[in-house]
DNA sequence: AGAATTTATAATTTATTTCTATCGACTGAG
DNA sequence: CTCAGTCGATAGAAATAAATTATAAATTCT
């Protein structure tokens, strides 16, 4: 039994007639003939009483006729899932990202990747890069955007350009409209900084230490929890503080923010697209990592 | 795509190796390699990753999965649906019988029948000849057994030896023990008997006159309704009557009523076992067929 | 590094499918 | 009641497809 043998029954079935069942399956009555003929004798039952003027079902044909319906219609479905998820239509694309990319650099991408696949749905995990990878061995997502690279086995980074973080002030502060400032003059300058346990803390702390600069030497008014925390105390005048450039766009466009560069520091860091190592990647996959790189250049 | 290559590409998936799969299915791990192949050219996705230990679903290989088990789950059904038709099992016989038929004979038969058949469920649908053989037309049954032909298309007849109906009279009935009675004798005996449009009733109206005792020359006590009252009556002394032998087996046991030949009158009535012409008849109706056959020798 | 697995591929054999052509049975019109 | 037309069955040839063996290429494990 199998799956044209299935088709020709339905089409005769339907049809009444062997030849006509043939014509719609695009074969020649014999074809059909044998087709069926080699069905009864596979179940041992006879399916179709030919009465000379067509055919029509036995009561064994019968059964065969409702499940078979279901089987073909099945197949159906397989076609149109298979053509949807290379469409990425109806697909769930789980991804998973840490703070600053999920707040801030993701969003940004979803007009883009929805514009090329409508229907597409995104599910967002966010969490710190650590989980984001245990997730990412468990499948339970697809791909992960995280902010430090592990070697580890069975994973795949790819770098995706850098994500600068500067000295950002408050518009009423002396250094707006400065070019730039030293790097001495940062001691004694109110600093809110994030708790140094997080991603930015780390990266900012161990910037400043190289630059000859360990966090003793400065006066850091506040560690607080959060980066949009960090914003609103700076731009309340808390303090000045250093954050991801990419997390405070609009508040530089609304002035609500300055940047200030420091002479002799560049602090900046690399994201990259975790994902499973060898495993081929979804049409949306594909499609998001492709906006993703394209969107850093 | 082939119900062939789904059940391979389920096997690999499930072992999580082209060889354990195509080991799973009896076949080498070339055949496996080839049609997993053809599948993922079929539908233009990658289906498995290999990883150089074994292979893992990609996301569209999820997809497949999930559809492919469901039909492959729905292959399963049919055969074991097909098996149980074969076996009658879980099938419902539906047949028709008229009167006589439908009280006294297949009764009788449904031990027999269950016994061969254990899981039958058995639906008898009563109604007068007429009734039975548009049921059969309109397929709501398939089998009817009536007492009557009728040349019409698509209809065909089985006779199935006869039912005799004799004379019956009560136990203390002066006829009781006599071999035989005349004819003759029959003009001024009190009779209970059918009414005249029922199939018993006609039958023996016809043979009467025939034997030259046309309906006026009966005393006729009563015309009843049903066989069971006509009974009742000839044994609470009521009159005698003319009874299908077949449903007075029980009363001439226990003696309640008494047979009595009538010299020169023999009625004798066939039944017939009615199908649908040319078609082929489920495994149960034929043993339902044939065993009312060997009832009746 | 080398033995043992892993999947992929080429070539061959085997099996199946499909078609053409033809047959015999039945239907329906005249 | 016959004869053209239609129906499904079947044999034989041609075309396709499937499965196997043998081998390659890549990777993992010891």
């Amino acid at each position: 039994m199998n799956l044209k043998q299935l088709e020709i029954f339905l089409a005769v079935a339907e049809t009444g007639s062997f030849s006509r069942g043939a014509e719609a399956t695009f074969i020649t009555q014999s074809t059909a003939s044998q087709h069926i003929s080699s069905l009864e004798s596979d179940f041992g039952v006879r399916l179709l009483d030919r009465t000379g003027r067509g055919a029509l079902l036995t009561e064994g044909g019968k059964v065969l006729f409702q499940h078979a319906r279901q089987v073909i219609d099945d197949v159906q479905a397989i076609h149109q899932a298979m053509r949807r998820f290379k469409g990425a239509e109806d697909v769930e694309l789980r991804i998973g990202g840490s703070n600053i990319p999920a707040n801030y650099m993701i969003p940004e991408l979803l007009p883009v990747l929805l514009e090329r696949f409508p229907t597409l749905r995104l599910t967002l995990i966010q969490g710190d890069s650590r989980d984001i990878l245990e997730k990412l061995a468990r499948e339970e997502i697809e791909l992960g955007v995280v902010g430090s690279r592990f070697d580890e086995e069975g994973f795949e980074f790819a770098p995706l350009g850098r994500d600068e973080i500067s000295l950002v002030v408050n518009r009423r502060h002396p250094w707006n409209g400065r070019k730039s400032v030293e790097l001495a003059e940062l001691e004694g300058e109110p600093l809110v900084l994030r708790e140094p346990g997080s991603g930015t803390g780390r990266t900012v702390n161990e910037a400043l230490a190289k630059a000859g600069l360990p966090p003793q030497t400065l006066k850091v008014t506040a560690h607080l929890g959060s980066n949009e925390a960090v914003k609103h105390a700076v731009a309340s005048g808390l303090g000045s503080s250093f954050v991801s450039l990419l997390s405070v766009g609009k508040e530089i466009e609304r002035e609500e923010l300055v940047p200030v560069k420091v002479k002799g520091l560049t602090i900046s860091r690399r994201f990259y697209l975790a994902s499973r190592a060898g495993r081929e990647l979804s049409p949306a996959a594909k499609a998001f990592a492709k906006v993703l790189g394209e969107k850093r250049k």
